[in-house]
DNA sequence: AGGACACTGTGTATCATAGATACAGTTTTA
DNA sequence: TAAAACTGTATCTATGATACACAGTGTCCT
């Protein structure tokens, strides 16, 4: 973790296949596709934390130094592993109704990411996504293309559900949802019986077992809203 | 990071004041909360990562080593930075209804965060909180108590705008929203506009305009839905 | 057609930084 | 006075990353 100026031009030519064939020189004993295949299997087995170049050069029987020769370094690596592991989106083109659609897209992303726990932790902040990971977000604006929301309102609601299972994916989030089955979950309990009176609502709330799931609630809530947004906007025009 | 078993029980007789009182022995030269307010002082002006203990422990003229005596890793300094920059959550008693009070939860929420960008990042996972810091949900959960909502839905309401604020932050987490403007948000506009012809509704809308705020928009969806429950249920207890 | 050379893949050695442990020296108070 | 606790020096391990030498392979020139 010194230098390495993490182009997000070379990491878009890796992705993209930009890549200028190469001309001479001995033939590579593995290609990039094969890279990312091994590092996604070692993330999947033992988490992320166990990918390491190392790691990674060790399981193709290479020497680290030669994994540079595919990724330029680890941000590359992880950007591979992602458009590897994401898997191809749904076709919505057979629900009908945006509604039918967004829940199915929502249901895919969820399995498809607990395929790979790890994915929601990585598939976040500034950077440049491969072709397979952005027909995810074009499959889910095509549930909405029929709606009156305008383009951004689409990308905003297609955001917002992404989001809402991230944020629900307890493997890689846990926190975000207080209990979660964590060791520090029982502390937490503890703590809370322990000061009740100073949070009497979290302390009885804890306690409560649930009908539904809390992705369920959040996605359900969430696309009660949007209904609510598209037959207003519906409503609009149909006024003008 | 070798060994470390990132004992949550430490944590929370740390962040809960549980500490047994030192008896014999040199007086510290500082406590854990100046400890904290350093660390969080570093982090706000040069980001998360500036934050190592080295560097912690040389802007309060200690060796690292030293630090190890205030907190048992980097772990817990992590959770003492975090209760120590949470701040306070708001009084709702003066807002009147269960909207209103989420919707001024959620702008102080935010609000927390844009102080401290990094705060988004860190309070997630299996961890133990602070009672400062506890004191959010707990809050939060105040708006709702008028509500038919149970328990277990109102957590899960709390949890799902809180989720929305920690996403929309783009500061911490700008992947989440596609266009950040970070250096890869102008290379995936190129290569979409590249490959339009794959990705044709990605490539129209990310040049659209807003009229509201991403967040805005995703809280009011939110919110909408929620009362949409709240609804449902008031009515389904008035059939009974 | 054949060879020189440039280019590329791989390995060894090495560096910087991170978190973390071990232990000795020193201070303070029960 | 002695146990307990704070601090510093030295050291360990693991990580990502650079530098450089060596070897294989295709291109291009003659």
């Amino acid at each position: 973790m010194v230098a390495n100026e993490e182009d997000p031009g070379a990491v878009a030519e890796l992705l993209w296949g930009l890549r200028k064939p190469r001309s001479r020189g001995p033939r590579p004993a593995f290609d990039v596709a094969q890279v990312a295949d091994t590092a996604v299997k070692v993330a999947d087995a033992e988490g992320l934390e166990a990918v390491s170049m190392q790691r990674v050069a060790a399981e193709l029987g290479l020497t680290k130094m030669a994994l540079y020769r595919y990724v330029n370094g680890k941000a590359e690596l992880i950007a591979v592993m992602v458009e590897a592991a994401v898997g191809t989106p749904p076709d919505l083109s057979g629900v009908t109704g945006w509604r039918a659609k967004l829940e199915e897209y929502a249901r895919q992303l969820s399995a498809a990411w607990r395929r790979h726990p790890w994915l929601p932790s990585v598939t976040v902040g500034d950077r440049v996504m491969g072709p397979r990971e952005t027909s995810w977000p074009e499959s889910a604006l095509s549930a909405l293309a029929d709606t009156a929301l305008t383009e951004r309102e689409r990308l905003d609601a297609v955001m917002l559900v992404s989001n809402h299972i991230r944020a629900t994916h307890a493997a890689a989030t846990p926190g975000t949802q207080i209990w979660t089955g964590g060791s520090a979950t029982s502390i937490m309990r503890d703590l809370l019986l322990l000061n009740a009176d100073r949070f009497p609502l979290l302390a009885t709330t804890q306690a409560t077992p649930s009908a539904t799931t809390t992705q369920e609630f959040g996605l359900r809530a969430i696309l009660d809203g949007l209904e609510h947004a598209v037959t207003q906007h519906t409503r609009n025009s149909a006024d003008a």
